[in-house]
DNA sequence: TATCCATTTAGACATACGTATAACTAACAG
DNA sequence: CTGTTAGTTATACGTATGTCTAAATGGATA
């Protein structure tokens, strides 16, 4: 037992068939349940994997959880970016249009969902993470998505010109709500469509989310509170907030 | 100990100032911590009450959260329902303003946030839930929810003669993703916004929330897929909506 | 005062967890 | 054949959890 690493206690090859079989198995584990209803037993059971070598290649399980959360998020990054990058290419040098921008956000989800499995249930787990209080994990999160994230907000920003940077951080954080939600495949739609519409059905989810949020962006910015006239007093009398 | 009822062992009364404490003090762990990883323990301990006492009121973890959650989902529907209610009257018949309904929804989250801590952690706790895989938690929020969001459909659908009935459930679901994204405190607004904004300032997020999502509703209906012409090929140049 | 009963307490139960480790296997090197 | 080493196994440790119970408390009632 080195004292250097506590957390990889020996060798420990970067590729083996084990290893793989206990990442997969772990993704889905950790999107179907939360991280901390699912134990490294029943990962190592669904893996068909002896419990001991969690600890051998992984450490501990927030190793574990990290490993699974790095091996995708890095080419939900990189996707991203990548898309950025051309949209920009084709605006030459304008401002990008507002459905692209909005496109090459939401564009590598929906691909790593129509991925498998696996993929898609990274995505489940990656859209749990922003509410779960879990500080390790947002942690990394933030470490991986950050920097791209404000590169869209940059781009924005630049795209609508008639909005305030806070308005603009506003209604990033507006639009990945909104589309998250649309994919989350909470059982939320089911629920409420009575068979109106398909919530796996991602491409429609998406065609909605696209002019939604493209709409969404393109209203006029808000005056700040206290200005005159508060906006929200606008239309009279009708049930509105206190 | 009589065997009919496992759960509430004793007569118990239904109030009494430990219960409440009790109920107080969950209510902050659950939305603080995940209901997995708070204890009854914790919350023994951060209410000041003896461990017996939470099994004598209330027989179980489960049916705690239970309790913690029906408390004020309650009084959450009760003045959804209201304020629909009053636009509609506001609205003599006609279809409501689509600002009225947004606002109608989203105003009493917004009132009991600004209720306390304890009606806020709710709040917390209630966005939480939606991506949380508890099945007993969401059979719980689905029976306190789902009618007040049918009776909102129903107006949303008359409110947007445009939109199929699909499309009104896909937005509807974008709306609640949007408005509870930038309400929840996650820590993802000052990530991004260095500054711009404060994340805690519940006006502003809906300041900001209701316009784009009145904006988002108004952006015409997307057709099928397959339909000629597949809407998003118009990449074109355009930076518009629909 | 004696009785009663809702309430409260301390403590125990079985179980499950994350973690650790010593022993074993198999392949390869000298 | 011997030694080494990555991989694998079975098993154990200490701790924490949800649940439960038997006994104590204390104010109201008879």
């Amino acid at each position: 037992m080195k004292a250097t690493t506590p957390a990889k206690p020996a060798a420990a090859a970067v590729r083996s068939p084990n290893r793989d079989k206990i990442l997969d198995a772990a993704e889905i584990e950790f999107a179907t349940h939360s991280y901390e209803s699912c134990s490294l037993r029943m990962i190592a059971e669904s893996s068909g994997v002896n419990l001991g070598l969690l600890h051998y290649y992984f450490g501990s399980k927030q190793a574990l959880f990290a490993a699974v959360f790095l091996r995708r998020s890095a080419t939900l990054v990189e996707r991203r970016t990548a898309l950025l990058v051309e949209a920009k290419r084709a605006a030459g040098g304008g401002p990008v249009p507002l459905e692209d921008l909005i496109r090459s956000f939401i564009t590598p989800t929906i691909e790593m969902i129509k991925q498998g499995e696996g993929p898609k249930a990274f995505i489940r787990l990656h859209s749990r993470l922003r509410t779960e209080p879990l500080d390790f994990a947002r942690d990394l999160r933030r470490s991986a998505f950050n920097s791209v994230n404000f590169a869209f907000i940059k781009a924005f920003a630049e795209t609508c010109p008639h909005l305030s940077r806070a308005s603009i951080v506003w209604r990033f954080t507006a639009m990945v709500g909104a589309y998250l939600f649309l994919i989350s495949q909470s059982g939320r739609v089911e629920d409420l469509s009575e068979g109106a519409c398909d919530p796996s059905d991602v491409d429609s989810a998406i065609d909605q989310a696209i002019p939604f949020i493209a709409a969404g962006f393109l209203a006029p910015d808000v005056r700040k509170r206290g200005q005159r006239g508060a906006k929200k007093a606008a239309n009279g009398k009708a049930a509105l907030a206190g």
